[in-house]
DNA sequence: AAGACGAAAGTGGTTGA
DNA sequence: TCAACAACTTTCGTCTT
């Protein structure tokens, strides 16, 4: 029953097609990003990219990398890996250091070959399932997207939930899905409920049920998502301006001293604030639009607006 | 006609016995 | 496991612009 979401600005979204020319150079000369105008945006070498710290697109791929194509995670990896080999990565199912076994048959027996034969067929059906978990991760972080950091953790997570068994009797889809989830949630740039599942292959129930029994799992601590986080890529969707963009979190900030915002829901917190903003700087936008854009109902938005416009004393004319 | 409003009933998730 | 509960949704009639 969600409405379909519009691609609006599809133009100014970072553009796959053009040449690595073209793109080192906009990520050298870009200061602000294009989704939402956020000024902080970070520039990672190691991953060569570029990303907005506020709503987390990849403003732009390739960048120039003035360190060492190698990456290393303490002083022994940095020694080991100087010169050695392929680079090290997280997102690769054998972190990229594969080993090449050859087989040599003379005199050897019929059921060490059958016992051998055995053992590598478990390796590798959980490797291949680990390689199309990874898979399906990239692909749903591609179409949230989603900066490559949150790529690499969800797939150390992944990595993580594998070693403590896990997965095994559980859908691996729905594990997946569950933790790029959570680490959208880590990182501060959270992507709804509803748009994690639009883009994944299993249902939202799935979804939650393995959500839960992960954080129960590995010990994690997720925070409640704060309003403030999805108002960035909501005001961008809204093609609204960034003075719009800091009202809001303005308005969503003396909500929460208030403690208006106990009990709510964050998204609808943020859709009321936005929607407030966006008509006291003369940029109106339905209760509607808003409601398509952030996934909550109108009568939601109206029941928080009237909340924070009456509690903070904001007169909304319309 | 479109947008805003709000009442009332329904839904899915959480909590606590 | 079940019922109570709060937040949110769905639906729909009415008012306003």
């Amino acid at each position: 029953m969600v409405t379909p979401k519009k691609d609006k600005g599809e133009g100014k979204q970072h553009k796959d097609g053009k040449g690595d020319k073209d793109e080192a150079d906009y990520g050298e000369t870009v200061k602000e990003c294009p989704e939402c105008g956020a000024k902080n945006l970070i520039r990672d070498y190691g991953r060569a990219e570029l990303f907005c710290a506020e709503c987390g697109l990849v403003v732009a791929e390739n960048i120039v990398d003035l360190g060492p194509e190698w990456r290393a995670f303490d002083f022994e990896q940095v020694s080991k890996r100087a010169r050695v080999g392929a680079p090290m990565t997280y997102r690769i199912h054998d972190k990229g250091l594969s080993t090449l076994v050859t087989w040599s048959p003379t005199g050897q027996g019929q059921y060490k070959l059958k016992r051998w034969q055995q053992r590598t067929h478990i390796a590798s059906t959980t490797e291949r399932s680990f390689i199309f978990a990874l898979s399906e991760i990239d692909r749903m972080a591609c179409a949230l997207k989603l900066p490559m950091n949150i790529r690499e953790a969800s797939s150390m997570l992944y990595r993580k939930a594998m070693k403590q068994r896990l997965i095994r009797g559980r859908s691996i889809e729905g594990i997946a899905t569950a933790i790029l989830y959570i680490t959208c949630r880590q990182y501060g740039v959270p992507r709804t409920l509803e748009e994690v599942r639009d883009i994944s292959r299993v249902g939202q129930k799935e979804i939650s049920r393995a959500y839960r029994f992960l954080l129960r799992e590995l010990n994690l601590k997720v925070t409640p998502a704060s309003p403030v986080d999805f108002v960035p890529r909501f005001c961008s969707l809204l093609d609204l301006s960034g003075d719009i963009r800091s009202k809001a979190v303005e308005i969503i900030k003396r909500a929460s001293e208030r403690e208006l915002t106990n009990g709510r829901g964050p998204i609808g917190i943020a859709a009321a604030a936005i929607y407030i903003a966006a008509i006291l700087g003369g940029e109106h936008r339905t209760q509607k639009q808003v409601s398509d854009v952030t996934g909550v109902t109108e009568v939601t938005i109206r029941n928080r607006y009237k909340e924070l416009s009456e509690q903070l004393d904001i007169d909304v004319l319309l």
